[in-house]
DNA sequence: CTAGTATTCAAACGATTGTTTGAAACGCGA
DNA sequence: TCGCGTTTCAAACAATCGTTTGAATACTAG
């Protein structure tokens, strides 16, 4: 194996995977099409990763494994210190996120590839995801149970439930707010975050 | 134009196309596996509906229609009887929405089918649901900020995205809550209705 | 019953899909 | 420089895609 000296082949397919995925989703983005746009033979999929599902998945792999390693490092230092608020643990759940979606390379289109699997009611897909990170998830929902002890088990899992599709839904940037011309796209993500941390926690604490 | 004794071949077509469209996405799924669900024959959609694009935008027109006229006419009520407040107005938005989705015939798959247009980035799609169903949304905008004096205007649209957001991810059922052994569907979801107008009220209000 | 329209049907169109192949080109240790 | 494993490449595979065609059938107005 060797590295270019500009990116791999298998990081460019991975980077021109992720931005069409985004635009067309699974089934509408071809490989032809990736292939293309990441300037690679077409046969490379196939060589590097044996099929277009081990190709999404390897999408996802690529970004979640990062991303969950760096909200459950917040999430324990929030613990450790004892400073752990509804509004600090959903920062910690957010601010990574946030931070990827502001990653110079092509993060900001991965939140609205996660979206996509959320609207993918696929099971295998859905499967890999609760396989690899489900974890994470259960951490945070455990920390929210010892926030909210007023909240018997059934309540705090509708709220979260309802929380994680708003959190969702907003780092996807589906939602119709435009950007105001003089904000820059960072400081519009911050505000973003900043509103739904908000948001979320007066619905979740309600 | 003739009535089958049955349902007629266009509405035999909807229905298909509602149901694979929800499960496999609008790319996944092929006029083949819905002529085939439908059990009419494979020319038949370009016969009734000219292309598959115009069948996705008369699986939307079909449902829609009717879900805009109802929250419209329920809002209006609210207004006249001048019982407006933040919790009767989300519930206007969103007791037809349920209503839907417990309809016996397919309702609940059609909140998928929606989710998955918020998904989508297709500017086509995004355009015909803006010019077509745009004026929904500003009705409750503007009941939103008549409640809502205090909140500035960018104030008040980012707290709406986020609520529209939390909305669209439920109702789709996207979340990870199973319905409880015990609960029937109908049971289900209006709990998660009225979860949902107590979470979102107290998210805009907060 | 007949004329004429509306609908259904099997078949085929060219284009595109994911995947496989075998040879060519490359990179590096010996 | 040689040999060998790794990677790239053009070409082709069968399968499926949305759409079109023209004939067969079903229906309705006169």
């Amino acid at each position: 194996m060797q590295q270019s000296a500009q990116f791999s082949t298998r990081q460019r397919i991975l980077g021109a995977a992720e931005e069409l995925f985004a635009e067309r989703g699974f089934a509408g983005a071809s490989l032809r099409q990736v292939t293309a746009a990441a300037k690679v033979n077409l046969a490379a999929v196939n060589y590097h990763f044996g099929s277009k599902d081990n190709l999404i998945e390897e999408v996802f792999r690529r970004r979640l494994d990062e991303l969950s390693r760096r909200r459950l490092e917040r999430l324990a230092r929030l613990e450790a210190s004892g400073t752990a608020s509804l509004e600090t643990v959903l920062d910690a759940f957010i601010t990574p996120a946030l931070e990827l979606s502001l990653d110079r390379r092509g993060g900001s289109v991965f939140m609205r590839v996660l979206a996509r699997a959320f609207a993918e009611h696929n099971n295998n897909l859905r499967k890999f995801l609760s396989d690899n990170y489900g974890h994470v998830l259960k951490e945070f929902a455990a920390a929210f149970a010892r926030l909210l002890p007023h909240l018997d088990k059934d309540e705090l899992y509708w709220r979260l439930d309802i929380a994680v599709g708003a959190l969702t839904y907003a780092m996807a940037d589906f939602g119709m707010i435009q950007r105001r011309s003089g904000d820059s796209e960072r400081a519009h993500r911050e505000l973003m975050a900043r509103h739904l941390i908000h948001f979320t926690a007066a619905g979740l604490k309600a």
